[in-house]
DNA sequence: CGGAGCGTTGAGCAACGTCAAAAGACGTGG
DNA sequence: CCACGTCTTTTGACGTTGCTCAACGCTCCG
């Protein structure tokens, strides 16, 4: 049944023998409740996090002033870039209950040290983690709150359809106000009206834990997603 | 005479036998003129480069509002996340003439197939890279102008301090309030009102592509550098 | 001496933050 | 079932930040 996860997302781009000897790896699979921080800024790590369902994200700053600077969905690896760096230097909080498979560091170690396309692949999901934060500054540094918003829509969109999350009329996303504030670097009043716009603009509506999209070629239009490098990451 | 340069910045935090492996492995070493561009998004790349003098910018988005997402000093390599991703999804150019070294993936691939600590030892290097990122976008997420460049000055202080650029005073800075407006993501004349201000405020001058610093401490209060992780992250 | 690039300054305007108030959503315990 | 507290969302008013446009001075170089 993990075998049948592991085909989804971002690991599910891995060849099937790796996936195969990821399953052998993994530890026990866990549940855990909504906005749980799984870790603290300056923690020792000794296992990474595959997430199998829902949302967590990745913060840096004080708690009242903090910036998200990574959200992952299902068939991401959540801190995998902490077994060559044994620590973390930011938070990570589920954005509602999750499920998610531990990997031991020993173990994938022991499985890269005699396989070296194994660990370049490993090494090769913690870089396009790298390539998202990149988009991300890229976001947060040139693109208003109305085009930052959209942008930010259309990229889950387009994640959470390659984890098989997503249908025509939208997806599943358990965001509040205060979590899109920290996702797009503006203050929760300012997120209520941009949403105001985006929903009258008839591009798109957040209700009830979900975003569907009216018009995703206006979205897209408004979020300024071009040949800005998401896709060709991602693929 | 690599070897030698090879012991400062960031991959001088590499042990000896790693640098020395490294020094064989290195291809030519190259001078380019200022603001040459050595890839654009897309291109795919076979070698990977290391600065060796000057520094480099890595930008997002079209050129009239692009968006600096990395700046690379002495010590550092630029793209070495090439080698696994095997195109780049943004652009590299000079800030100033530089000098490189050139190292050829194939040979990086060979030398990092038997060796995994070595190979988890470069892959650290292009994670500490995703960390500075994810540091990019906190600043440019929940900073505003003014706290935001003296947070880049010092971090520049910090970074061109470990490579042994730094004096007590200040630092060479060859940047022009263009790239400083790609950096903070604020307009140009906006770069020019603050800088004014730091002036005014005594914490530091940039001229003559050179940044000044009058207070030091009153830099980094400015630029709310704190337990913000910049320190655990690059020691 | 003329241009090109860079830096500075002011004026007016749009975007966004902060403060405050109030209404809705939701679960908990009685 | 209702009453209650808490969290979330919405809206208005007002102040601040930063952008755009425009003009002008400076420096460097041909």
């Amino acid at each position: 049944m993990l075998e049948e996860t592991l085909a989804k997302g971002l690991v599910g781009t891995l060849p099937r023998r790796m996936r195969a000897k990821l399953a052998e790896i993994a530890g026990d699979t866990v549940e855990i409740g909504s906005r749980q921080s799984l870790a603290q800024e300056g923690d020792a790590q000794t296992e990474s996090i595959l997430l199998l369902d829902g949302l967590m994200g990745r913060y840096m700053g004080p708690r009242e002033r903090r910036q998200m600077v990574a959200i992952q969905v299902p068939g991401d690896f959540v801190d995998l870039h902490a077994l060559p760096l044994d620590k973390l230097d930011h938070e990570v909080e589920s954005l509602g209950p999750v499920r998610i498979a531990r990997f031991p560091h020993d173990a994938l170690r022991a499985a890269m040290a005699g396989d070296y396309p194994f660990a370049e692949a490993l090494w090769k999901l913690t870089l396009i983690d790298a390539g998202l934060h990149r988009y991300w500054s890229y976001r947060l540094g040139r693109f208003r709150a109305l085009a930052g918003m959209a942008n930010f829509f259309a990229e889950m969109d387009h994640r959470l359809g390659r984890a098989g999350l997503r249908t025509e009329e939208g997806f599943a996303l358990p965001l509040t106000h205060a979590d899109l504030s920290d996702i797009c670097g503006i203050s929760q009043v300012h997120v209520s009206r941009v949403l105001k716009d985006l929903r009258e603009a008839g591009l798109c509506a957040l209700q009830g834990g979900r975003l569907t999209i009216h018009d995703r070629a206006g979205l897209y239009r408004m979020g300024e997603v071009s040949g800005a490098g998401l896709e060709e990451l991602l693929d």
